[in-house]
DNA sequence: GTGCGACATTGCCCTAGGGGAAGGGTCAAG
DNA sequence: CTTGACCCTTCCCCTAGGGCAATGTCGCAC
């Protein structure tokens, strides 16, 4: 015959949650001695073991109240729906866990490390750092909110940096950012943009995001444009030139 | 420059999650558009998933907010401290996981396949129910505080099941329930008893249990005696045995 | 332009699962 | 016989949001 402060260490709980577990009813009133304490056997051991089990699974008390009033098939139900809910649960856990742990590292909670590999190297071929910034914003929110498809983007634009042709347009893109706006050689190089673009996309397969994506480079796109009117015009010619030219 | 909706759905939170990070200045409130509403940078969607991953590591929100506003390098730390604090957590709950599958297929939450095999084949042998209940409750005690050290007992004690001699003490034992205290039967099964014992047991090592567990028996021992006088006076015999031959 | 559904705003109250302190009694050891 | 470690109840407090209300706004259909 135990007291509550064993019986919560043997349970690993403090002596307040059983106090109210049983104030909500989840657990029974154990008989008290003379001076008024209350004395547990072991089967409120069980008992209380069980309900810990429940709750630490995530279940709300009134339900565990419910439970144990109810009959042990009811029980078994509601266990076995906790347990296909807890192992999703400890699934996105772990999931975090990696996000923290890039987190402890230094890192960008999302970015792989091969993203940041391509960023640093932007960097050394001349990229500006507002361009390597814009780039890194959109494969992050591309990461956060589709990793699969990302992941297939991705592959595909580190290997267009690769292409001397195509990564000279990139920087040339980057360079007209102080431009102005009415300046000739923003069309001319819309224009090369668009060329190379149709070499290199001829249908219309990865160019175009699926739906759910397509909000995400507007959105970065928008960012851009607002940093610059030079930008903002050589965005909407290149716009321009793909839909005629298609 | 995406809604507060927006953003919420990327990153899986509630708009009310969001809004209550502004308010307690985890999150730059953004500016507002013209008819009031917020509009959100890809800037912010990293903090928010920042936010949102140590928030899910368990680290309150006050705590982030300070982080937020430190050095990168406190981040880091705390960061690393979640880890393996989070890393602590997903094993509690795959633990708690293992228990509840237990639940669902309507075992008991803690004990082991083998344990039930050895109370089951306990009553096959002729042991009481009562006998067998107060048994089931000693291991429940004894494995939900130490699992490591149980298992070596229950090694031990399925053993000496398989001994006949041994077998048949337990089973005159149990028997004794409704006994005369006062019998002089049990003072020669006591005596029995203690010879077996210090047979099985010569040196002091695997009979007296590390402090922390002497509790236990003591515990089921007291609630077995509460339900008969006659054992009650056999447990006096065979400690008094043990302490006066070993 | 009128209506409609989906979205946004602030504000206020509600809840779960305890924590902690107040104010008091009890028990065992030195 | 005091001291430290328990126990008792009651009360208020906290966190991390959820829910609801009252109101304003968007974009699209008719």
């Amino acid at each position: 015959m135990i007291t509550i402060g064993e019986l919560a260490r043997y349970v690993g709980v403090s002596t307040k949650t059983i106090r109210v577990y049983h104030d909500k009813g989840l657990l029974p009133e154990p008989p008290r001695d003379e001076s008024g304490y209350r004395r547990y056997s072991a089967q409120d051991l069980v008992d209380l073991v069980k309900v810990r089990t429940l709750a630490e699974a995530g279940l709300p008390l009134a339900t565990i109240a419910r439970l144990s009033a109810g009959s042990p098939a009811e029980l078994q139900d509601a266990a076995s729906a906790a347990v296909t809910e807890l192992t999703a649960r400890i699934e996105r856990l772990t999931a975090t866990l990696s996000r923290l742990q890039r987190l402890a590292a230094g890192n960008s909670p999302f970015l792989p490390p091969e993203v940041e590999q391509h960023l640093l190297r932007l960097h050394d071929l001349g990229f500006s750092d507002r361009w390597v910034a814009l780039e890194r914003d959109l494969w992050i929110l591309t990461f956060a909110t589709y990793p699969d498809t990302a992941r297939r983007y991705f592959a595909d634009q580190s290997e267009a940096q690769n292409d001397p042709e195509l990564r000279r347009l990139y920087l040339e893109y980057d360079h007209a950012h102080d431009l102005d706006p009415a300046d000739p050689a923003l069309a001319d190089l819309a224009d090369r943009i668009v060329t190379a673009s149709l070499a290199r996309y001829p249908t219309t397969d990865l160019n175009e995001p699926p739906d759910d994506l397509a909000t995400l480079p507007q959105l970065v796109q928008s960012s851009i444009n607002e940093s610059s009117p030079a930008w903002k015009r050589l965005d909407t010619l290149i716009r321009h030139g793909l839909r005629t030219r298609r």
